[in-house]
DNA sequence: CGAATACTTAACAAAAAGGTTAAATATTGA
DNA sequence: TCAATATTTAACCTTTTTGTTAAGTATTCG
């Protein structure tokens, strides 16, 4: 199936595009609005070519959409990719919790019989 | 605060650690337990020092934790950095609530059907 | 029209990432 | 003790990432 590979190619790009600060503190802007090529930048030291192409790394994760709008970009966030990200996250954790949960179940077995132990020998003395 | 840059480098780390295929399916190994160097190495088509500096990715962004144990080196997940990864996506759910509603559902769903399978292989065995 | 504005592209450099092979280290087991 | 096993370190190469400045392309507006 194609579309495996289709998604572990998205996460390779999406985690990557969350790796780097300015452009996790650019899709913070974006949850709150919209915002031009220029808006964006303003915040990060950082010229503007850099900007663009972390824009582009965006886009290319499929977090940005793009509409030019006279001389100015207007820039949008697509979250939906997150929800693969997320996705994959969450898969893990439930497992990691599940073993916890296990570990947590043994010890909890193992505590009854160390407290019934204890009575017995409670009683004895 | 010290914690805040904390949170934000461990950011950075836990994401680029996770946007390679082959660490993101070493943890999905280690998920099912631990394992040593080599047999987290097998699936992958490289070599051993390639294999071994992921793994320092992973320790650096604290998801792993090795154990010298003989001449083997036991390696073990740390699921807790995952929850800031976690965490920041969840602060921008809300702009893909719907999708993230339907995904929940989904992942709870399929929890379920896990559980009950591990219960009815439990009293087989 | 022509200057200013908002970007992008080109060309370059430094640093980081990811891989390789060869050599070093440490532990086990015959 | 010696050979095999498990893994890391060193040295090196290539590609990608991230940034820079300078130049190019549209678009708006006086």
């Amino acid at each position: 199936m194609v579309k495996r590979e289709t998604v572990a190619l998205d996460l390779d790009a999406i985690f990557a595009a969350l790796s780097h600060p300015i452009r996790r503190a650019m899709l913070e802007r974006l949850a709150g609005g919209d915002a031009t090529v220029s808006e964006l930048a303003r915040p990060h030291g950082v010229s503007l070519p850099a900007i663009s192409r972390h824009l582009r790394v965006l886009e290319g994760a499929g977090l940005l959409k793009e509409e030019p709008d006279g001389r100015v970009r207007r820039c949008q966030i697509d979250a939906a990719p997150l929800s693969a990200a997320f996705g994959w996250l969450t898969r893990y954790r439930v497992l990691w919790e599940d073993r916890f949960a296990r570990l947590a179940e043994h010890l909890e077995e193992t505590r009854k019989k160390e407290r019934k132990e204890e009575r017995k020998h409670a009683h004895n003395r």
